[in-house]
DNA sequence: ATCTTATATCGCAACATGGCTATATGGCTA
DNA sequence: TAGCCATATAGCCATGTTGCGATATAAGAT
């Protein structure tokens, strides 16, 4: 139960719902999913840590940077069942379409983060 | 967006999971729901309007008693898929195993609110 | 070693949530 | 109508959440 608690929580917030949406389209660091979300770097963090408790999204390392991604591995069946339906639930809301465009249209000319 | 985040908030607290997976077994009144949560009254009809609101369950008025029951006609795929894991879902769960089975015993000798 | 950059953590304020008691409402029955 | 029962709502308090700025930590560069 706490587990299924925990990944609905995580689920229960809109800027990280918002996360979880960026990152469908692959790897990002803190500082870029900052940029998108326009909220404080601290919160930011906190926002990742959540998610990451509940097993949504992994870490890894790159030089100073963090590179956060949808997690792979899963500690129980809920974590992958939601993942897989956040693929197509919320495709057609106009904010996140905008948000994901306005990304993908950034990342062509960026060099920042590429790794 | 916020209907998507309306039912995650509707399944992130534990006493709300429990309501869900009592209504498996048939529709309940609040009262009887009140005996197997051990919450106030007050209480119990907050968490159903929560549940209500985010589109998880349904009622049904019978006399001066309210039925509760899981939702069958749903305003978007979320409840509904939500739902329907969750009749998979938490079934190894101790405590919500001996909760079902106190209520199923219960419920044989009982004649109260079974119409 | 020092500086810079990226990220995490701390402490605070504003707001949301979940528990309770007391009270209102709505429908039955006498 | 009055009284009773089941449920809903209001008001209150304790706790949790989410935002922020300030500060700590960790790695790379000079």
């Amino acid at each position: 139960m706490k587990h299924f608690i925990r990944v609905m929580k995580a689920l229960s917030d809109p800027n990280r719902v918002r996360v979880l949406k960026l990152l469908q389209d692959g790897e990002l660091c803190v500082c870029i999913i900052q940029t998108y979300l326009q909220l404080a770097q601290s919160t930011v963090s906190r926002h990742m840590k959540v998610l990451e408790d509940a097993g949504l999204v992994q870490r890894r390392r790159q030089g100073t940077w963090i590179m956060y991604d949808l997690s792979d591995q899963h500690e129980s069946e809920y974590e992958a069942i939601m993942l897989s339906h956040l693929k197509t639930w919320l495709e057609d809301d106009n904010e996140l379409k905008q948000m994901r465009l306005r990304k993908n249209l950034v990342s062509t000319e960026e060099t920042h983060c590429t790794v």
